[in-house]
DNA sequence: CTGGTTATGAACCAAGTAGTACATTTGCAA
DNA sequence: TTGCAAATGTACTACTTGGTTCATAACCAG
């Protein structure tokens, strides 16, 4: 059954709810279509499965940063860096949100464990954004939300728009210089917001 | 014809390639599905078609922003505002673009005409930095491309992932006041990192 | 061993759905 | 008027595809 959710990932993730075949998916497994709607019930049922554990996974790798161990504009520096190779190296999950935000969120919100499991994120950004308020390094009155919100779009568009994006401005945007030059840039923006 | 194209782009917008149908966009016209295809030849002929008027229409308005009048600060806040308010106001456009992201870029890939549109966004930007770093407020060395990418990224963002990011963080993200409030907080951050 | 619950296989179906065949009409130039 | 090309309506089809029916097998507690 594990196996089906990887697959089924790998399937929805490509071509999202309505482009996925749910025929395709069984073929690339060790079971049946029928033993898919055993399971799952319908090809909506699967989807939010797979939505659920792609979520879940993401969250669960990113849990041991050690952010307080460092200065806070290390630890920003590194959280930034960190969620930005994090992105970079999971298409399938970007491809699976930007899915989701095609249907506007309707199937996300039928899950109840969404919510508790993006807590830490922001907990993470709360603390080391407070110690460099209280030592003098960042301004106050800043939103830690904001400042996530800032971090995702930077790091998740570079992956999520990479292809019209490449295409229009005819730049490499995927060898590793070019990745390496855009990940120090996006730190570069998020330190210089929050910092005095 | 054009109503076509307008219908067209609606459904694409709301359902992705896959997810849209023919059938509905004929209904939805004054012609028939028979002079759909007469017209585009395929799906596919009309998917690319759509993209390319949604993009032609969305440089056309950009085109006029008089930036040159301004000092360089104030009009780098005002590229960016508008570029804010330009996406905020056009969720098929965005919506569009993320499906064509979702494919890969495979069909704006086969235009021939999308490159050529996207020069003068990136031109206004390299002015109005070289005009800065020139009067010794903006630091030099940056990339315009890359300047351009981050804009992009954090407007564009906003107006895609809202209602995954707004579940996930239960925020109203889209009330007047939140939306003015990350607006502010957008111009800030590209001010921030270009300034000296 | 038995009864029932869980798991599985194979063929099947009804509803869509992109695309077409064919006939017909409209417009327009000569 | 004539003739030809562009435009259009109706009906159809070949095929895909989510989901099901029915029968059977494997498992497992009492």
């Amino acid at each position: 059954m594990a196996g089906i959710l990887e697959v089924a990932q790998a399937e929805f993730a490509e071509k999202g709810l309505t482009g996925a075949r749910i025929d395709e998916i069984a073929a690339a497994t060790k079971t049946s279509k029928r033993m898919i709607y055993y399971y799952f019930g319908s090809k909506e049922g699967l989807y939010l499965a797979v939505l659920e554990d792609s979520y879940r996974r993401m969250r669960a790798i990113e849990a041991e940063l050690h952010l307080e161990d460092l200065p806070p504009e290390d630890a920003l520096r590194r959280l930034v860096g960190f969620t930005f190779d994090h992105h970079q190296g999971n298409e399938a999950y970007i491809r699976l949100v930007m899915s989701e935000n095609m249907q506007r969120g309707e199937y996300l919100a039928q899950s109840k464990i969404i919510q508790k499991l993006n807590v830490p994120a922001i907990e993470s950004i709360r603390k080391l954004y407070g110690r460099g308020v209280a030592q003098g390094v960042f301004r106050a009155q800043l939103d830690p939300v904001d400042i996530h919100k800032s971090i995702s779009a930077l790091t998740f568009f570079n992956v999520s728009n990479q292809h019209t994006f490449g295409l229009i401005f005819k730049k490499d945007t995927q060898s590793a210089k070019a990745i390496t030059a855009r990940r120090d840039s996006i730190i570069e923006m998020v330190v210089r917001f929050v910092r005095k």
